[in-house]
DNA sequence: AACCAGGACGTGA
DNA sequence: TCACGTCATGGT
């Protein structure tokens, strides 16, 4: 007999042992070059530059980064990152280059990301935030106030631009994590995050497998309904 | 053919 | 604050 109570709820560092022992390190957040090998799609996934966590290392691999949470905003990554192809071929990914271009162009780079007209804005203007900063790490409320960067844009940029203990929470971290019953369905973005940030060592690189692996977990287990099917977090027994 | 994808913004209550 | 419509393309 099996009875739900508070004791029987893992807590926040036991479920981050379990993924990493499931899926291993995810070598996020992905670089063009960097990722010239790509994980086949059958599962067999170790990620893109696994255990390598002093990335990004210059300028305009950070510019990538943020160009890479702005393009995959209600993306799936693929796209995001074939639009992050087209730029590359277009040799823009630099926050100059990017100011420099013309609009269509742009556009038409990142077509294939979707919502166009939007990000091809917010490009544009992140690129002069980004010059504007003159090498500093911003705020949180400094991103916050960029057009196109909401709370989960900003602690992205935060976390795996600069290498700043800032969680990022996601709607896989929310589905994910409400089947586990530490959060609720109607909690905020700040609740969920402040709750990770709580109970977490404020360590950027466990930050960032966390993240990474609560994305490919959800990929397996929560992205088509009924949600946490076989999902081995959970006792399939009291879903 | 609907539904989802590593969300954010503008609007009106 | 908060619910709701909108933004757009590509894959399943």
């Amino acid at each position: 007999m099996l009875i739900i109570n508070q004791y029987d709820i893992p807590d926040y560092m036991t479920i981050y042992t379990k993924l990493y022992d499931l899926y291993g390190p995810q070598g996020w957040w992905p670089l063009q070059e960097i990722d010239d090998v790509k994980p086949d799609k059958t599962g067999a996934k170790k990620g893109y530059h696994p255990m390598i966590y002093n990335l990004p290392e210059t300028r305009n691999q950070r510019f990538e980064i943020i160009l890479g949470t702005l393009l995959t905003q209600n993306t799936a990554w693929t796209s995001a990152e074939k639009a992050l192809k087209n730029l590359k071929k277009l040799d823009v990914i630099a926050p100059e280059k990017i100011l420099s271009l013309d609009t269509e162009t742009l556009k038409t780079a990142i077509k294939c990301a979707g919502f166009l007209n939007q990000k091809a804005n917010y490009i544009k203007t992140i690129s002069e935030f980004f010059i504007n900063l003159n090498g500093e790490i911003p705020t949180r409320k400094e991103l916050l106030s960029v057009k196109g960067v909401g709370n989960e844009t900003a602690d992205s940029i935060l976390l795996y631009a600069y290498k700043q203990p800032f969680f990022v929470v996601d709607a896989y971290t929310r589905r994910i994590f409400t089947q586990l019953k530490l959060v609720n369905e109607e909690d905020s973005y700040l609740e969920i995050k402040n709750q990770f940030e709580r109970n977490l060592p404020h360590d950027h690189k466990l930050f960032n497998e966390y993240h990474a692996l609560i994305v490919e977990h959800a990929k397996r287990y929560y992205s088509k309904k009924p949600y946490a099917v076989n999902d081995p977090l959970i006792d399939q027994n009291t879903r």
